[in-house]
DNA sequence: AGTGGCTCCTGAGCGC
DNA sequence: TGCGCTCAGGAGCCAC
């Protein structure tokens, strides 16, 4: 599924494309998943995108005349650029159309989102507004992450995986920092040490960079803007992989449901 | 106010 | 071979 170094990557690809190109219009079979409705994005007909952006795991397009375009893919979201006359991919569920080529926004669950919006309410609408902390900001240190999580109750997995706390960590990632951390996933937030915290923060961060480094995991449904797979899933250490000897210590992976998610971890290695 | 659980949705994988 | 069941889950929403 698409978290932050996934949306990551698609936005990098897009971004010297996109930026420039003139918005032709929207096509979809999944009214409900085009707001506020599809009828509404023909007033940015004809409008140049300005810049692209990510925020959490919303990818932002920001077009003349303030007009915004918002994307989520949600669980199985892909966006893949095309030529116009090519054929409509595997799952395609919308397409947006620019002058010089097509995104086709494939999404076997429709779980995924297109919003237009004006700047002045996008957040707002989009539920950007709620997101918490951007983890690759430079500003995004310890005494941050250390605020966050003070006074906050419940397992360490649950508030990682809270977009109001720090935005753009889903499950892949949240499982694999906790094991770089050696933290269980159900710990309680309250019960860590300074120390802990701290190795939870470098883990959060470290997770999130190999994951951009290796353009994304692709267990089932992720794909760059090119269609391509990333390798990031050659590298994890515990998601997808209960049952499995832990690559550290060779003790069997267990896994449970934590905050209604399927959670793996060691229970030799995450004390 | 905060939280747990339901809901959206459909393909893959499995047991029989 | 094919049917039916279970599982995957991001995030909004609602009842308590």
């Amino acid at each position: 599924m698409p978290e932050l170094p996934e949306v990551e990557t698609i936005v990098c690809d897009l971004k010297p494309v996109l930026v420039g190109a003139v918005f032709c219009g929207i096509k979809t079979e999944v009214r409900a998943c085009v707001l506020p409705s599809v009828e509404d994005f023909s007033k940015a007909e004809n409008l140049k995108v300005l810049d692209i952006k990510r925020r959490g795991k919303f990818i932002n397009i920001f077009l003349e005349k303030d007009l915004v375009m918002t994307l989520h893919l949600r669980m199985s979201g892909r966006l893949i650029m095309q030529g116009h006359d090519e054929a409509a991919l595997r799952f395609e569920r919308t397409r947006i159309d620019f002058d010089k080529f097509s995104l086709r926004f494939c999404d076997v669950r429709k779980f995924g989102r297109v919003w237009l919006n004006h700047v002045s309410d996008y957040e707002k609408v989009t539920g950007i507004a709620r997101l918490g902390a951007e983890p690759l900001d430079p500003g995004f240190d310890f005494q941050v992450f250390e605020k966050i999580f003070m006074k906050k109750k419940g397992s360490v997995k649950k508030l990682l995986l809270e977009q109001s706390n720090i935005a753009g960590i889903g499950n892949i990632y949240a499982d694999e920092a906790c094991f770089y951390a050696g933290i269980r996933p159900e710990a309680e937030i309250e019960n860590l040490s300074g120390k802990k915290l701290e190795k939870l923060f470098e883990s959060v961060v470290s997770a999130l960079n190999q994951g951009i480094r290796n353009r994304g995991t692709s267990i089932s449904d992720f794909a760059d803007a090119y269609g391509k797979m990333g390798s990031n899933q050659e590298l994890l250490y515990v998601y997808g992989r209960g049952g499995n000897p832990c690559m550290d210590c060779g003790e069997k992976l267990k896994k449970i449901k934590l905050a209604g998610r399927g959670t793996v971890y060691c229970e030799k290695c995450q004390a």
